[in-house]
DNA sequence: CAGCATCCGTTAGGATACTG
DNA sequence: CAGTATCCTAACGGATGCTG
C-alpha cells in the first residue's frame, strides 16, 4: 500500500519569494537546514540533532526538502540499513539566510 | 463583546533562533515586512499591496507582529478612520534577512 | 536502523457578510 | 476606512505501534 499521510506536498505559489518563503515556513525546516550545514548526518542522529522533533515530522520535513532539491538522501543496502542526508549546493546557498536569522535573534529576541 | 479570534498568539519557545524562525514563518509575514520596508502603509494599502490575502488573516498578521513589537500600529480618530502600519527599528533590522532570502530566491527558484 | 501507518487534536488559512 | 464575526477546510504537529 502506498503512503497515505503523503499530501500535496504544497499548494500554488507565485513569485520566487513566497516561493521561497514557503519552503522556509515551517516549524523544523530551518533547524534541520541547520544542523546538516555541520555536515551529512543519518536519521537518527537527525532525529537526536534536531531537538523536539518527532520520527513522522522528520520523515515528512527530509521528504520535502529532497524533493524541493535542498538535501541528498543516500541510502546504503546494509543491515541494519543506512541513510544519509546532506545538503545539495541549492541548499548550501541557504547559509546566509540563516546566518542573518541567527544573528537578527541573538540581538532582538529576548 | 471581546475578539473571539484572538488565540494565544504562540506557544512555547526556546533558543532565539527557534524564535525568529516561529515569528518569521507564517505565510503572509515575511511580505507583510517586506512591503512596509517601502515605508508605513494604512490598512487599505496593505490590503491591496500584500497580493492574495485577505481582511481577516491582514489583521491577525498585523496584531502579532504589533504584539512582537516589529511594527507599530498608529490610529488617528478620523472619520473615516485612518490607521498606519510602520516598521519598529527592530523591524527594520530585518532587512539584511529579507534581503539575503530574496537574492537566495532569484537565484535558486524556479 | 529507517522508516511507514494510524489515530487525533490544534492551528493556519480562506470567504464573506457586517459594523462603528 | 478599518476592522469584527462566523463558518469551514486543510495542513500542521504529536504519540505511538509496527515492519523490512
Amino acid at each position: 500500500m502506498a503512503l497515505k499521510d503523503e499530501r500535496k506536498i504544497k499548494k500554488t505559489e507565485s513569485c520566487p519569494f513566497q516561493e521561497a518563503m514557503d519552503l522556509i515556513s515551517g516549524k523544523w525546516t530551518m533547524s534541520i537546514i541547520n544542523v546538516l550545514m555541520g555536515g551529512k548526518m543519518r536519521f537518527k542522529e537527525l532525529e537526536r540533532s534536531v531537538v523536539g522533533i518527532n520520527t513522522r515530522m522528520l520523515v515528512k520535513e527530509l521528504k520535502q526538502l529532497e524533493h524541493k532539491k535542498i538535501i541528498d538522501r543516500t541510502a546504503f543496502a546494509t543491515m541494519p540499513p543506512t541513510v544519509e542526508y546532506a545538503l545539495t549546493e541549492k541548499g548550501e546557498r541557504l547559509k546566509p539566510v540563516l546566518t542573518e536569522i541567527q544573528v537578527w535573534a541573538i540581538k532582538n529576541m529576548s
